[in-house]
DNA sequence: TATACGATCACCT
DNA sequence: GGTGATCGTATAC
């Protein structure tokens, strides 16, 4: 199965974010697959962005933002949550595409172990799908593109039209985010989830 | 050194 | 639809 290359995630992040939808996300975990089809996305782009961690320049939490496309960004928050990022564009311009969603497709025993919920919501945030893949704040900076990584994502070809992308303001921004940033409709979802 | 808050989730009603 | 959990970061002092 070909994997996604770098040249793929050294795009606008906007097309990027756009195209990650149903690809397949793919963890190895113990030897084993754990695997789903992405079904929502949202975009961070620069530091201009008032809504991305980047917004108030490069820290150690950040750094990886500013790295090489295809990489991972993996950040902890609310002090119990690890989301995952992919870098985008191009070395020193901090942007990324969070992971919102996947459809499991694999490995969906391991999830259910890795958590203890109905299969519904297994996956359905970009925390749970964290934990249902077991990544963790040491995949961050770690090279999705690398020959032998343990976390990657694969091209899926499509039959036919791909449906109509549904793009809304991005979720959970705070009273702090002035607009417009606050209001670009930079979250992806497919029109037939 | 201290403090406020967050790209969330789960559970309750 | 509302709220508590829970702690790493950034920012201010």
């Amino acid at each position: 199965m070909a994997r996604l290359r770098r040249n793929f995630f050294a795009r606008p992040t906007l097309q990027v974010a756009r195209d990650l939808l149903g690809q397949r996300l793919v963890r190895v975990l113990n030897g084993q697959r754990l695997a789903g089809l992405i079904t929502e996305t949202e975009a961070y782009i620069g530091e201009d962005d008032r809504a991305c961690h980047a917004r108030a320049g490069r820290t150690r939490r950040n750094a990886s933002m500013y790295g090489p496309p295809g990489h991972a960004y993996v950040y902890f928050t609310y002090g119990m949550h690890f989301c995952l990022n992919i870098v985008t564009e191009h070395p020193d311009f901090p942007a990324a595409v969070l992971i919102r969603a996947i459809a499991p497709t694999e490995g969906l025993e391991t999830m259910r172990q890795n958590r203890d919920r109905p299969d519904a919501v297994l996956t359905n945030g970009p925390a749970k799908l964290t934990q249902a893949l077991g990544i963790n704040g040491t995949f961050d900076g770690r090279d999705l593109c690398a020959p032998g990584a343990d976390l990657f994502l694969e091209a899926i070809t499509r039959r036919g039209a791909r449906p109509p992308i549904i793009a809304s303001p991005r979720v959970g921004l705070g009273q702090s985010v002035p607009e417009p940033w606050k209001s670009q409709a930079w979250n992806f979802r497919a029109s037939n989830q």
